[in-house]
DNA sequence: TATTGTTATACTCTATAACTATA
DNA sequence: TATAGTTATAGAGTATAACAATA
């Protein structure tokens, strides 16, 4: 290796240390809090993440569209196809015909879903709420208003560097 | 057009609706700020999520062992050779013997990795303020407070679930 | 022509572990 | 024996687009 000129030891003026990044820190955040969650989820059953969601957005019992789950669990076509087929084969959801139009069909939970799903949803919640007990009612309150304003203020900052 | 805005009806007795789950949320919420900041690095010089926070922690011109980078950006040992590999190709570091431990290397920005440094952060930092800027000081607070104690509980609840 | 959903393909990421060279 | 770092490899996840059936 040859001694390539090297710059001085400058500090930039400005900053960066890690640590302080808040979208570092959100994500060292998001990724423990997901991980706390899938543990549930991954470990109890052989779930993943999107196979999890769509647990849980069927739970009800309502039967819903692949386009109309995409949608609530922001997931592409493509992958929502791919985990409703995986679901399918698990025997956790079953198709019914869509009478109104027939590109589609109607996604539900056999009772083996909803089985699973009643197991898994208060372990879930309860995982949650363990989470949040470190919190106050107030901090739980200040958390939702301030991701409600980080979450807005990011979607238009990236519309607006897109046009 | 879906003229179906039909909502579910039917809950099951634990209702877990993905708008007010907080782990979904917060996944929702990183991606949107990851998003934003990426938008950033790689479309100005292409650089992974990685080399960014590399080139970030290597910005003060400080030489660092490949171990001491994995540990400040928390990135497994082969994720840090590699990247570390990818930027000495596009020559924004080089590797410095280090004399004390033949093992391993020193790393450090060239005179373009800082250049580039320089470019990106005010640029990347300035994202991150304009982010931020829909909060009042007192909600930059309660944010910092909250995340801390969210983090310190999710990496207790996973230790003792494991044990 | 547009929309719903499936499939193909290529690409990136990740996780595990074997390997080397020093200590 | 243990540690720093590299390389191999397989699996998971992602993104783009072509495609069939229906609207």
């Amino acid at each position: 290796m040859p001694a390539d000129n090297i710059e001085p030891k400058l500090d930039s003026n400005v900053s960066l240390d890690m640590d302080h990044f808040f979208p570092y820190k959100l994500t060292q955040l998001q990724s423990s809090v997901s991980d706390s969650i899938a543990e549930i989820y991954t470990g109890h059953f052989e779930l993943t993440r999107h196979e999890w969601r769509i647990l849980a957005i069927l739970g009800t019992g309502k039967a819903l569209s692949a386009k109309h789950i995409g949608l609530m669990i922001n997931l592409e076509k493509m992958q929502t196809s791919r985990a409703l087929a995986k679901m399918i084969n698990k025997a956790l959801i079953i198709k019914v015909e869509d009478k109104s139009d027939k590109r589609s069909s109607l996604l539900k939970l056999t009772s083996q879903g909803l089985r699973v799903h009643r197991e898994l949803a208060p372990m879930v919640l309860a995982r949650e709420q363990d989470l949040l007990s470190i919190l106050s009612e107030d901090e739980r309150g200040q958390l939702k208003q301030i991701m409600d304003k980080l979450f807005s203020q990011s979607k238009a900052i990236q519309v607006q560097s897109k046009s």
